[in-house]
DNA sequence: CGGGCGAACGTTATGATATAACAACAACGC
DNA sequence: GCGTTGTTGTTATATCATAACGTTCGCCCG
């Protein structure tokens, strides 16, 4: 699978942000920076800027999220277009992996809450952490 | 959730943790644990892990949120109560400002978005950068 | 062609955030 | 007293992120 753009206002990536793009495709789940590092060093990826940039670059055209708690990246699981701006994450605490949750109505009423208190939001980072349907204990 | 005792809204603080608490009622804004340890060298405070661990004490309690997107912490503005795991923050990018907004309506969002991908959250990080009312500029 | 220019690169060094580990001590029940 | 438990102070180190600088790349235009 290859870094191939997507829809709209996707430009052509650099060869760092493809393999950085790559890697955290592949790993179908989120990735630190450093453990970037670490599995494209053997690609000739050598220090963390090379990493950060990449992930700087990616973040900014949407192809990959910032998850702030726990400090890692992840692709972006919807089809490239809207919605990244009020972008949900489940963050399962088990095992690790992430779903990405988009939804209209919860944008609406963030919204609606912020202007309630003459705020104008720009962006926003929701994140859920919890237990995922896999790793949720057997009994209901 | 919830489970802050509700007879005894403060249960009792140890003196680190009552000097950082203080501190970030003080400030009425955000401080993240170095700023906090500056501001407390010359009550006695020497060591990042004498910060950390009254922090965690104080989130642990609910006194005390932490901003994920900032690595940064406020004090908590409501009346202690209840809402603290579904709590949004909206955060001025431009003076730093932090508004604690809670909202059921959100909340019950979010757990139907959830819910929805078969995901049981425990905690919720929600926030929002933006412009706070004081920032915007003046037309609009 | 080739000069200019802005973006991306590679590298070194350092800054900023956070925790591990351990010894000393206070508070408390017995 | 004496153990148990939790907090403290301290040193050292782990983890996350960026500054700064010169070089190279891609590309437009003269």
């Amino acid at each position: 699978m290859t870094s191939a753009a997507k829809g709209s206002p996707s430009p052509r990536l650099t060869r760092n942000q493809a393999m950085v793009y790559d890697a955290l495709v592949s790993a179908s789940g989120a990735m630190t920076a450093y453990q970037l590092l670490d599995a494209l060093r053997a690609e000739g990826l050598n220090a963390p800027p090379q990493i950060y940039r990449a992930l700087q670059r990616l973040t900014d055209i949407g192809l990959v999220h910032r998850l702030e708690s726990t400090h890692a990246f992840v692709a972006c699981q919807h089809g490239d277009g809207t919605g990244h701006d009020t972008a949900a994450f489940a963050i399962c605490d088990d095992c690790g992996d992430v779903v990405e949750l988009s939804d209209a109505r919860l944008a609406r009423d963030l919204r609606s809450l912020a202007d309630g208190s003459g705020f104008t939001p720009h962006r926003a980072s929701i994140e859920l952490h919890g237990t995922c349907e896999r790793c949720r204990p057997a009994n209901d």
